[in-house]
DNA sequence: ATAGTTCTTTGACTTTAGTCAAAGAACTAT
DNA sequence: ATAGTTCTTTGACTAAAGTCAAAGAACTAT
């Protein structure tokens, strides 16, 4: 890797933080403790239903003592109430209280003013540049810090992410999707085929699946990509991760059948190298049919 | 202003602290505290010279007696050893020892690993993609920070920046150049003209000085900018500076000359709106005279 | 020379942040 | 029904971070 992309990854992270996040968190602080001004914050953009311990405990990485604790704090000071989650009562969810929210609006204008701070010795045209270096910039970042994991076929995570396929394209093919009709666990386990699962900061967000249609022949189904995953790039990674299983399990050719309606999809795989070839099977859903070759 | 660039802004702010800056943070630190590594890494970047503890203090934003205290700690440590300066023996100068720098070079090595980790999930044109993204953003975000400040004509930090503009061009023009031929404090003072310094983070990076040619005739003077702030867009900004100033004192026209050899100065001339004229002065070092008529 | 500044150190604190272990209540799987 | 988990609270700490004021040495300006 080139040193280059390294030390101006250093040069802009030292930069950013100093500048911009250091001064952020002291202005989100002001006249609090900078880790109860956060956990108000999550809590605050959690909405109305509250946010569980649980998660403010993953979000914040922080010890369950010291949160619970901290929770207390604020529930003294009046800024937040705390109830037990309507389905485990185990669970204990904190909302804020009007005060509270009060609060929140006051951290919300500060963070907004000292943003408008920043961009005001920019021309219109100028912002508008930072705001495009920005939004790729972090298109990328997200990117980079998806993994790819190859999981069993009857996975948990996989099994969720099928599920959300069907219950997505359900609702957008205009004759619904039945969800009997999705590969089974055995066709994408051991040796028969793969389950891909992509996952960001330990959330899956993205699925992709290969099954053996004849010997030689591998097919892709159920690429998947969760919404607010989309538009990063991460479709076209999980095609190329497919098509390199499917070349080491010895497949000479892969195939792919696509919806008339997704023509997203059609001119991503075309991009991607697949040549369209006449109907292979009888699916009901499928009216476009890929293949291409594996380089081996 | 649009209200999209704000929260742009604190979207990658959160997203950027909390995945980025927060992890190399941690490593950074690892079994120290991190103001100490914090320290030792900003007296490593200082380099073989040492920092004084009135520079690491500015930088870091600490209280003296902390700082104090924390340099007392490394030295125990045996990573720094503490001199007096030079020139002023009330100030302190820190620098590491052999031991310091090994420590400060593990943790380059560790904050370079973090950054190859983020950067590993990319392609090489992806590479290039978030490089050219952060550059950009980093460019924008220092330049919405400078200010651009009205000084006296007599200013030090005026002063300075005209004995660095002189000696820079000094070096580069071939026949030298004499540093009596700046602009006079009084030229550039009150209702005769302006001299402007632009300021990064205190420090003064740019400076550009309005005088009176003749009435209703302005002349920019002394465009400059630091070696470390170029290609920000700086110059354009102090030039936009001293044609409103021009404006504002009643000058129709503003004037300029530029030195053959400074190509780039010329071409961001026309691109503002100057058009060629003849010679109007006999100055030694000027071979191409501008205009430009001000807007009332 | 002297008054006012600047730079640093020291003493005496407080607050914030965080850790670890024990224990109880509520869930889940068998 | 029961054993094992999960979620949370509490007690008992420690370490890190930071503040404030006083004081001495070294500078600067008049």
């Amino acid at each position: 890797m080139e040193t280059k992309h390294v030390s101006s990854l250093r040069r802009f992270n030292r930069y950013f933080t100093r500048r911009i996040g250091a001064l952020d968190d002291h202005y989100l602080g002001q006249d609090r403790p900078l880790a109860e001004a956060r956990m108000l914050f999550e809590i605050g953009e959690a909405g109305g239903g509250g946010a569980s311990l649980r998660e403010l405990r993953t979000r914040l990485g922080l010890d369950a003592g010291y949160l619970s604790r901290m929770v207390k704090s604020l529930e003294r000071q009046g800024l937040v109430r705390v109830g037990v989650h309507a389905e485990d009562s185990r669970v204990r969810v904190a909302e804020l209280t009007s005060a509270g929210r009060a609060e929140f609006a006051e951290q919300n204008r500060r963070s907004d003013a000292l943003a408008e701070g920043l961009l005001r010795g920019l021309s219109a045209e100028q912002r508008g540049q930072l705001t495009g270096a920005l939004r790729a910039a972090q298109r990328l970042l997200r990117l980079a810090a998806i993994r790819v994991e190859v999981v069993d076929g009857d996975s948990a995570d996989g099994r969720a992410c099928l599920d959300a396929y069907a219950a997505d394209i359900d609702a957008r093919f205009p004759e619904g999707y039945d969800p009997a009709t999705l590969v089974l666990p055995h066709e994408v386990s051991g040796d028969a085929g793969a389950l891909l699962v992509a996952y960001e900061e330990g959330r899956p967000v993205a699925c992709g699946a290969l099954r053996t249609l004849e010997p030689g022949v591998g097919e892709i189904k159920h690429v998947w990509v969760h919404p607010e995953a989309r538009r990063l790039g991460l479709a076209r990674r999980l095609l190329d991760a497919l098509e390199q299983r499917a070349a080491e399990r010895g497949f000479d050719v892969v195939r792919l059948d696509t919806h008339a309606s997704l023509t997203e999809a059609q001119a991503m795989y075309r991009a991607c190298g697949y040549t369209e070839i006449p109907r292979y099977n009888d699916d009901v859903y499928a009216s476009h049919f890929f293949e291409k070759q594996l380089a081996r």
